[in-house]
RNA sequence: GGGCUCAUAGCUCAGUUGGUUAGAGCGCUACACUGAUAAUGUAGAGGUCCCUGGUUCGAGUCCAGGUGGGCCCA
């Protein structure tokens, strides 16, 4: 006895009801025994980051990371199961300042570095086990035990390992350079996290008067134009581009120098452009500027007079082509500046205040947030001359998303072209060797590696991996620790290296190490490191690759487990090409000299229904936990499953209700199955001897639904395993069940019906397996249900082996002798649409045409199913001989190109538009399969029986429904005979549904009450159908009543109203 | 400015090495079918396959240029 199903699934519940299941029998753990021998197939995962819950887009995902492991599991791979979690760095810093409801540095500082740290441990373990228990809804298995923490001591520890091979190579050290700085988070920020973080704001830009020096242009000002008037503290010098031309101009009764092509934009109106002026005269000139009288100002003037510079880099696009120069506040500025020796001002502080040396006024305001004083200050000194607003794309704090400054500042650099063995060739040659999905990925990384800036390790932060260069600030030697056991062998006091309770800050500040000869003291500096050296280090921390011990899962310890160092398969979303899979492909080469993972695969990104980005203020995502408690994790999973690679995909409830009515065929199914083996228990195991056509023709089906699947997955194109399935539950429930179903009904047991649900049942089951990986709850519940009866199945689904295609049962020949059969049905009920005769009226006679030999085949073959399907009395196969045929030619394209080149139109024209005579002639030989000599273009030639494509039709008067060289038609005149059976299945049908209505059992035996009115040939229809129609409707009596019998039902017989009543026979 | 990528029906998307009349699902309309059906079938409406040029006997598919969108870098 199967458990019942009817209706349709409730996701959650079942779902719920599965990991319960999952967790008492410890199915996972037994998958993994199972597998323990089994040939090694390493997902390597991509670390999230715990310091929130997981949203729906970690799900999509994580949803492919599961696919793919329970699919090789189930292929009895051994594998990792290790879920890995991002522990440290700013992303975390600032969720728990948040939380804390701090501002800043000094309140952390305040707060004390060490119950920061502790609170941020706190809050990486709180989120991994929200994290975990999330992902266990989602049907993802992991040992989730066992994760991997990027902030354990033998993370860091690797990660130092990495950092002294750097140094070793000559790439790692320090630089005094301009950086994006984040002034709340009071730290600079890498490449990689400023790469995001531009937004469309708009500030007041401000246009300013810059009086000239000497005697050329004595009265003149210059023009000059800046977003960011508080680096006007720290200018040092203007630059022009010597190949522009400038002008002269007269406005607001002041005359000044600007670039011709800016005047428009740049000038109030009103203005006269006074002289030109060539770019390369401007250089050299002198200049006074806006704040000239703070100290910063007096004070380098006196070492750096102002003065104007060439730099091809100025352009026309906005401002007024001089800019304004302030090497410590820009890039460009700053390298100007070295190159020109223009002197260096550092203005603000690294919260962005004002120092005291920018004047009494401006001292200890902020830069940004106190902008009105600096226009104030502008204003008293007379040099502005407009202010407009302009919309430009800004940097912000990609945590924070305060915006950001230009900061001067020493930071530590990975240098990737530095060094004796430069890392980028090396890098670039590592990632050819992988097989990236899409293969554009691969292509994106070899343009990063390309464009590969220095990369900047140092965050002047707290939690996160502790730098491991100890210095010495006086004589500046530094030296690079690679493990916790160097630290204490090179420590001033390496019992305080025993008594670390942790490599994190503040205790690790603490230790104190000598220098090469003992003579100096050097301490930790107080960087930590860049968050993607923590992940990008887990191939070789996860697996002990420095000899220690303290690794989560020691099994795969790298001295017994050479083989677990290359992962087989990553996959993460398209950003991570320049993130994590760079970080990881960097310390790999640095380390081993290789690629650390074979086959990465990157999906898009995830928008709402509308397309519209993601973004926690619109709030337009779908919240995780409430999907999943609401619709369910499985149709997610689908809709996850089901998007292509390479587009973005397109989430809200709608999709996933689409995917669960798509599922919804399936459940259809399998409900059918249930209903009927529970009435009929049939002996199921082992599969008959299979005659049935419709059973052969669906396991072959299902040996070409299995080759699809597998294939899908192995070729990394999850999207076709939902097409694979979902074409093949179409054609299983819309023929095999549709046609099979009165083999079910059948009253008695024989052999035919036994085999059907031995046919079904096995197709089910299989089923179940191949939507295991993607919907391992659904899979879970038919699999268990439909394995009850079996002796020596696993206990679950996912313990099962991957369906492998049995060549006994593979006929591609049958499977497409079924596409011709569909075919001519569907043109059969068409031609029937068009004849308006209603589907439950018999005709006599269709008459069927097959493009060939195959097509005949097929309709021999199927002729009782088309009987059926088509409601007629016989099938006429057209046969391609006689006058009356009519052939008509085509050209097979792929063969006739190759050989007739230009003359092929020559030779379509011929065929196509051939005398019938002439294409009798030809079309005959070719069905003989005989060659043909036809005259193209006054020559002779001779055409080969494969280069003709040849179909007939029947010169009829019937009307034709045709395609594909298909045609059928039906023969539409009815004899009294064919008028009374229609009338009887329009009564059967009415019965039925009167059944229906009253809410009988398919089973319960009925009495048939009908009203004889006058004229009805309701009396002939009994006479010739009474047995049918009593056997079709299980009616043990039928009988005439008066019209005032109560609660008569109507319904159409033909032309007629019939009204009738069902009873329940009474079980006495 | 450089790199990657996309553009096919009202919407979401398939379209394998170039091949004859470009498909599916959803939505809409009409009709039908229904003893698994929140199903299904048939038909209709809806397409300059973004544009231009090239290669080819033949281009949605290959190439070049352009337009528009997305992403990355400078």
């Amino acid at each position: 006895m199967f458990q019942p199903f009817e209706g349709i699934p409730d996701y959650p519940k079942l779902e719920k009801e599965t990991l319960e299941f999952w967790e008492t029998r410890q199915i996972f753990h037994k998958l993994r025994d199972q597998t323990e021998n089994g040939a090694r197939w390493d997902f390597q995962d991509g670390p999230i980051t715990a310091n929130n819950p997981m949203g729906v887009h970690h799900a999509w995902g994580r949803t492919y990371k599961d696919i793919f492991n329970r699919f090789h599991a189930m292929n009895g791979r051994r594998l990792r199961w290790q879920n890995g979690f991002d522990c440290q760095g700013l992303w975390v810093e600032v969720e728990v300042e948040k939380a804390l409801g701090f501002k800043g540095k000094p309140d952390i500082l305040a707060f004390g570095m060490e119950n920061f740290s502790r609170e941020c441990r706190a809050r990486v373990e709180k989120y991994a086990d929200v994290i975990s228990q999330q992902s266990t809804r989602l049907g993802m298995w992991m040992d989730w035990e066992r994760s991997y923490f990027t902030f354990d001591d033998s993370n860091i520890e690797h990660i130092w390992l990495f950092l002294q091979k750097c140094h070793e190579e000559g790439w790692l050290g320090p630089d005094y350079r301009v950086m994006p700085w984040c002034p709340r988070c009071e730290t600079s920020l890498s490449q990689h996290e400023s790469a995001d973080s531009y937004k469309e704001v708009t500030h007041r830009s401000v246009y300013l008067k810059f009086p000239v020096g000497g005697e050329k242009f004595a009265a003149d000002h210059f023009l000059v134009w800046t977003t960011t008037p508080w680096t006007l503290t720290a200018n040092v010098a203007l630059a022009v581009n010597p190949e522009l031309t400038y002008v002269r101009a007269k406005t607001d009764d002041i005359t000044v120098i600007l670039s011709k092509g800016t005047v428009q934009s740049a000038l109030k109106p009103g203005y006269e452009v006074l002289e030109e002026i060539s770019g390369a005269d401007l250089v050299g000139l002198t200049y006074s500027g806006p704040l000239d009288d703070i100290p910063f100002q007096t004070e380098s003037e006196k070492t750096h007079p102002r003065r104007v510079v060439a730099a091809d880099w100025v352009g026309e696009s906005d401002g007024t082509g001089i800019v304004h120069i302030a090497p410590g506040c820009g890039a460009d500025d700053f390298e100007l500046g070295q190159r020109e020796n223009l002197g260096f001002i550092a203005p603000v502080t690294t919260s962005a205040h004002f120092r005291s040396e920018c004047g009494p006024e401006l001292a200890g305001l902020h830069a940004l947030e106190d902008a009105e004083t600096v226009f104030s200050e502008l204003e008293k000194r007379g040099r502005l001359y407009r202010i407009q607003r302009y919309k430009h794309s800004y940097p912000h704090c990609w945590r924070c998303s305060n915006e950001l400054i230009f900061y001067a500042t020493q930071e530590w650099f990975i240098k990737a072209d530095a060094g004796q063995n430069p890392a980028r060739g090396r890098l670039q040659k590592a990632a050819s060797e992988v097989n990236w999905v899409p293969e554009y990925a691969g292509k994106r990384m070899q343009d990063w590696l390309n464009n590969m800036g220095d990369w900047n390790i140092s965050r002047k932060r707290f939690w996160g991996l502790p730098l491991p260069v100890w210095r010495d600030d006086e004589s500046g030697e530094w030296a690079v620790i690679g493990s916790r056991a160097e630290l204490r062998e090179r420590a001033v006091e390496p019992e305080r290296v025993d008594a670390l309770p942790e490599l994190h800050r503040p205790w690790i500040d603490e230790i104190e190490i000598w220098n090469a000869d003992k003579t100096r003291k050097l301490r930790r500096i107080p960087e930590v490191g860049d968050a993607w050296l923590d992940a990008g280090i887990v191939p070789f921390s996860t697996v002990g690759y420095n000899g220690a011990d303290d690794i989560r899962m020691p099994e795969l310890k790298i001295a017994a487990q050479e083989e677990w160092k290359a992962a087989d398969f990553i996959t993460e979303m398209r950003e991570q090409v320049r993130l994590w899979f760079f970080s990881m492909l960097f310390m790999s080469v640095a380390l081993e000299d290789r690629a650390p993972y074979k086959t990465a695969m990157v999906y898009e990104t995830m928008l709402d229904a509308d397309a519209m980005r993601i973004s926690k203020t619109l709030k337009n995502g779908v919240p995780y936990d409430e999907a999943v408690a609401t619709v369910g994790a499985d149709p997610m999973r689908w809709t996850f499953c089901g998007n292509t690679l390479t587009k973005d995909i397109r989430f809200g409830y709608k999709p996933i209700h689409e995917s669960a009515r798509k599922l919804l065929t399936l459940w259809n199914v399998y409900s059918f199955f249930v209903t009927y083996a529970n009435l009929d228990k049939p002996q199921l195991g082992e599969l008959p001897r299979v005659e049935n056509i419709l059973d052969k023709w669906i396991l072959a089906r299902l040996q070409t639904c299995i080759a699809g699947v597998t294939k899908s997955i192995e070729g990394i194109e999850p999207a076709g395993v939902t097409r694979e399935i979902e074409s093949f539950v179409e054609v299983l429930s819309n023929w095999y069940v549709r046609r099979s179903r009165r083999r079910f009904w059948k009253s008695e047991s024989d052999a035919d019906k036994n085999a059907a649900y031995a046919t079904l049942h096995h197709v089910l089951l299989t089923l179940s397996k191949l939507i295991a990986p993607v919907l391992p709850f659904s899979a879970e519940n038919i699999y268990r249900n439909l394995s009850s009866p079996l002796q020596n199945a696993p206990e679950s689904v996912h313990l099962c082996a991957w369906p492998v295609v049995d060549e006994n049962w593979r006929d591609d020949a049958l499977v497409s002798q079924v596409e011709g059969v569909l075919q001519a049905v569907s043109l059969g009920l068409a031609a029937r649409k068009d004849s308006k005769i209603r589907a439950r009226q018999p005709l006599s006679k269709a008459l069927i045409q097959a493009p060939d030999q195959n097509g005949r085949a097929a309709i021999e073959a199927w002729r009782e199913t088309i009987l059926d399907e088509l409601n007629v009395k016989e099938i006429e196969l057209l046969d391609d001989a006689g006058d009356l045929v009519t052939y008509s030619l085509k050209a097979n394209l792929p063969v006739v190109g190759k050989r007739f080149g230009k003359g092929v139109g020559a030779l379509r024209q011929l065929l196509e538009n051939a005398e019938p005579s002439e294409a009798k002639r030809i079309g005959e030989s070719v069905k003989r399969g005989e060659a043909v000599e036809i005259e193209l273009s006054g020559e002779k030639q001779t055409l080969e029986p494969n280069e003709v494509l040849v179909s007939t039709q029947q010169q009829s008067g019937y009307s034709f429904a045709s395609e594909n060289g298909w045609s059928v038609a039906l023969d539409t005149s009815l004899t009294d005979e064919l008028v009374l059976e229609g009338l009887a299945r329009d009564f059967v049908r009415a019965v039925q549904e009167g059944r229906k209505r009253a809410g009988f059992e398919v089973s319960d035996r009925i009495s048939i009450l009908v009203v004889d009115e006058e004229n009805s040939r309701l009396a002939d229809v009994l006479e010739g159908f009474g047995d049918y129609l009593q056997s079709e409707t299980l009616a043990d009596e039928l009988r005439f009543v008066d019209a005032a019998y109560p609660e008569l039902s109507e319904a159409k017989m033909g032309e007629e109203t019939l009204r009738f009543r069902v009873e329940k026979v009474s079980e006495i």
